[in-house]
DNA sequence: TTAAGAAATGTGTTCGCAAACAATATAGAT
DNA sequence: ATCTATATTGTTTGCGAACACATTTCTTAA
């Protein structure tokens, strides 16, 4: 395509040498106007477009970026974030990036401080935050502007502490579009149950109380006579218990035959299911983690909800790079696709888009 | 992460000069015994990882890739895949990739042999095939081995050519996926119609008959009382006539109210029925292309199935670099994702994932 | 008019790798 | 033992860009 334009073509062309090129091109000083003129002359022809390869070569620089992430408690989601960042850093290795995870505790405001201020005092090239509370949050991405240094939001998005950009997925659509898919398998039914495993009477994230806001919404807007019941599942029960909970409600419930979760356990329901026989139960839930992959081909899930975990992992920290690095524009906002799985698409289903 | 190590630092550790080291890399002759032992003694103890940029850099080569395909009757599938091909090259420009484009006519022999031909005289690096009938392709590829052209097949799968790699959707298990979803549309209808546009009553492609295989496939084995009424629309009509033929199908099978088409044309459906007014009639069809996406935002198509045609052309050019230029191993088939749009999700399908 | 200082411009080295080139060591033939 | 021919090794150059350094040109003041 292009032809190869290389700095000393452009010095040759416009009658200086390769160090005034260089000079104009990245607005360093000691410039003379009339040499300015002849070289953007040439520039404005020819479309000059540096050898990245090259100059990473002659720059030899080192770059850190932080990736500041709760502890997962065996949650697959953010192993698969930190799978597909350590992924991107390998792919630019021959750029010299580096990343560094950097953990603090789920819900705790204080291991979030300590961590972060161990992040400021490495002073990364970037970083990529997974936010607490806001409050929280904006003290540490407020030094991070201070210092000039890039950050992308993951999971959660908080437009006013001003990220470079923000992956993660629009939770209050998925749940939207969550309804809808279920609703094509209940089309008719007056009662549906809504799965949670909570702690202290809480969910684990406030991308599920998004999922449901928007799963209510579509439910409210379309099927406003269907009734939700809420399940409870305590958070770090053995499935013992959980089994007799089931048990319980579908004893109580019999007329329920949809149950809905916005968290990545459907698989709990479905094992359930598919121990104590029965057949007349269809599951919906989120993500594709290996548990709820095996119900989904068994048929003991119905639907998935693919979050690309791995795919925003890989993402952050390609587009820190390219914005760091190779200094190009990125997108303000990100968000991955809402991608419906079922038994029979499953197969075709890529974590990894490349 | 792993420390850099250069060839230089292996030449050092073993006590060898760089060229004998580079010798061994590359398998180049005239190394002695007792060198190829030293320095494969400490390749085992570190981890080297040659720096693909230095090396392209130094390599100073040109990589010529071709893409035989379909001149494309204003249909989008293959402009997409040419857009994806054209950026893969455009994000691999500096290792001196250029992708040229040899049309030939669509079901036409002869324009196929001629183009393969000129492609042949060019003797390339690699190349994209969208392969023509089996025998006709078959003849070209065979001298691609013959003269060692790594070459990708792309949209139809022949196993038997041989090629490096696969790009393109398992169209059988797309339509039985897509029967699955239209019926949890059309969950008691007793009639559907499934809508055909043809050229002397063939439709226009392999991969249109394929997904109506397994579209029917899945009918026959969960809704083997539903009938599956056909409508033929002629290629290259105008809308007026189309309406006409609409009109009339509708009029005369009033109990008909989904439809599904396999080809990309789904919005002339859908346009039918906005400006008629009707709303009582569902389809699904396939490609996000323009007019389909308008359609489903404004609810006249309910599912749309994505080819990912820009990420296969994408794809192609950019395995055929990792094999080629970069010496790694591909997969040997690459289905694509089987993606689910509706009017809830489409503002989050991505083209590209990148 | 000229010397000093600043501004402008040009040159050379470096990054890691590939490959041409130069130099040395070894084997075989006489 | 000597001379090739060949096998083996080491050194140098170039890829394109970045930047330190060297050189030239231009100002300005005495």
């Amino acid at each position: 395509m292009a032809q190869k334009v290389r700095i000393k073509d452009i010095a040759e062309k416009s009658g200086v040498s390769v160090g005034t090129v260089d000079r104009i091109l990245h607005n360093r000083p000691n410039v003379s106007k009339s040499a300015r003129e002849k070289v953007e002359k040439v520039l404005k022809e020819i479309n000059y477009q540096p050898n990245m390869y090259a100059s990473a070569l002659a720059y030899n620089k080192r770059y850190t970026f932080y990736l500041i992430m709760p502890k997962h408690e065996s949650e697959a989601y953010w192993e698969e974030i930190e799978e597909g960042a350590m992924q991107a850093c390998e792919m630019r290795r021959d750029f010299n990036i580096q990343v560094k995870i950097a953990y603090y505790k789920r819900f705790d405001a204080e291991t979030f401080s300590n961590t972060f201020q161990e992040v400021l005092d490495a002073s990364p090239n970037g970083a990529i935050v997974v936010p607490s509370d806001i409050e929280t949050t904006q003290v540490f991405t407020e030094q991070l502007h201070a210092r000039d240094i890039p950050f992308i939001l993951l999971d959660s998005y908080i437009p006013d502490l001003k990220p470079l950009t923000f992956y993660g997925q629009d939770s209050f659509s998925s749940g939207y579009f969550a309804a809808k898919m279920l609703m094509l398998l209940a089309h008719d039914e007056k009662e549906i149950m809504l799965m949670k495993l909570t702690k202290n009477g809480k969910v684990a994230s406030k991308q599920q109380d998004n999922r449901e806001v928007g799963f209510r919404n579509y439910m409210q807007a379309h099927y406003p006579h269907v009734k939700i019941v809420d399940l409870q599942l305590p958070m770090e029960e053995d499935r013992s218990n959980y089994d007799g909970i089931l048990e319980q409600f579908f004893a109580e419930h019999p007329q329920v035959h949809h149950c809905m979760t916005m968290c990545s356990k459907a698989h709990i329901v479905g094992d359930f299911l598919l121990r104590t026989n029965r057949k007349d139960i269809q599951i919906m839930g989120y993500d594709m983690v290996g548990k709820n992959e095996a119900c989904l081909r068994q048929g003991s899930i119905s639907f998935l909800i693919a979050q690309h975990a791995y795919m925003q992992g890989y993402n952050c920290v390609d587009t820190l790079f390219k914005a760091i690095v190779l200094k190009k524009e990125v997108e303000p906002v990100n968000y991955m696709p809402i991608e419906l799985l079922t038994k029979e698409n499953v197969d075709f289903y890529r974590r990894t888009q490349l």
